[in-house]
DNA sequence: TTAACAAAGTAACAAAAGTTACATTGCTAG
DNA sequence: CTAGCAATGTAACTTTTGTTACTTTGTTAA
């Protein structure tokens, strides 16, 4: 079942020899909107490959404060958990599963081990790290330069193109969590929107009409 | 030379072996404080590895406001460089010599020609990378849930310990434009601190009291 | 010694974001 | 069909940050 998985999704990305590797030692796991998937502390001594759906990976302070990051999918893995199972540390993100997803499992030691075997895992180990660099870089873009409406634009119209849906479900006060901001900044900026006709506000819903 | 300087800094980390290798093709080059060591858009096909000195690495948006994301220093690479070279991408940060530095340069082939060959490279590339990616969290961190004030002094402190000195060579201005915020701002949270006796205040120059 | 200039100080105001408090609305379980 | 409740709307206010404009202070080169 995980060979076919696996054929489905990253058939280009691997060489064949690799992915009867991973259909030998990986484990399939479905999981579902909401689940959390790895917490703050957690020592993870597993790589996810994500096959389908959707996973937010977001950070908290010692206060508890908590901001999203960015989000996880089909071809993603996530690298910030590499560091976790090798040394002591231990994670510093969380992963929540935005929509029902699906995941293969790799034990994490051979992280190192298909390093010198595989060609195709060289690749993907590198390019996982320069896609997050530059995710993390976006974010950091975002929260440094950008004001609280053009933030919160850009949250919804990039929710818009990972949940391939421009109604989004959510609340403004789960926005306003995401965007470590207060519920009334959050209402008060999408009423703007709508009336400048950029949204819809429903309750538990938002109707994106541009984007 | 290139050998010699290798063994000083980096005999523990790497393979004697890889030492070698490093010295047949890496070249050495010394950089002076405020040098331009990569810009925004630059095709980099090298891997520098510090061995002594301070790179700060800085972050600009398309309307050229800047921000400065973390040091380089001794034992450190820029593994947001590895990206550049590979494929099509271009550099997305800014790296300039806080201090007069040193650095070896390595090509970029070699990145994935030493993970088949050498565990220290693999150990040394991985460790970067989650190095790398712990900074950008702290970064966003300081960005996502500090003040002004806070931020600044984390800013005075930080730099302290990596110059190692407690009084700082910097203008006002200087500080402003590593934090994208207005000089006005800064001189402002500055004064407060100086009657905090937290730090003194001088022309070009500001003593850290505590840290 | 002083003109010139960069750096720093500061007041006054504007804009953005956060907070409090309460009203209104829409959904759902009984 | 309605009580209860979570979600949303909104006003009024505070705090933080940014901006403008002008003054004062060191430093340096002529």
């Amino acid at each position: 079942m995980i060979r076919e998985k696996l054929k489905e999704y990253y058939n280009v990305v691997f060489e064949d020899e690799l992915i009867e590797e991973i259909t030998k030692v990986g484990t399939f796991k479905k999981v579902r909107e909401n689940e959390l998937l790895l917490d703050l502390g957690d020592k993870f001594d597993k790589i996810p490959l994500i096959l389908s759906g959707a996973i937010k990976i977001s950070h908290e302070n010692t206060k508890g404060d908590e901001i999203a990051l960015y989000f996880l999918e089909r071809g993603d893995t996530c690298t910030i958990t590499f560091g976790c199972g090798l040394q002591t540390s231990k994670s510093k993100v969380r992963g929540v599963a935005e929509v029902d997803s699906e995941i293969i499992f790799i034990p994490i030691e051979k992280l190192e081990e298909w390093l010198v075997k595989y060609k195709s895992w060289r690749n993907f180990v590198i390019d996982s790290y320069n896609i997050r660099l530059s995710e993390m870089l976006e974010a950091i873009d975002t929260l440094a330069f950008m004001k609280m409406d053009q933030r919160l634009y850009k949250y919804l119209t990039d929710k818009v193109k990972i949940m391939r849906d421009t109604t989004l479900f959510t609340t403004h006060q789960e926005i306003a969590h995401d965007m470590n901001t207060s519920r009334v900044v959050v209402s008060r900026l999408l009423k703007q929107f709508e009336n400048d006709k950029k949204i819809k506000l429903h309750r538990n819903r938002i109707e994106v009409l541009e984007y």
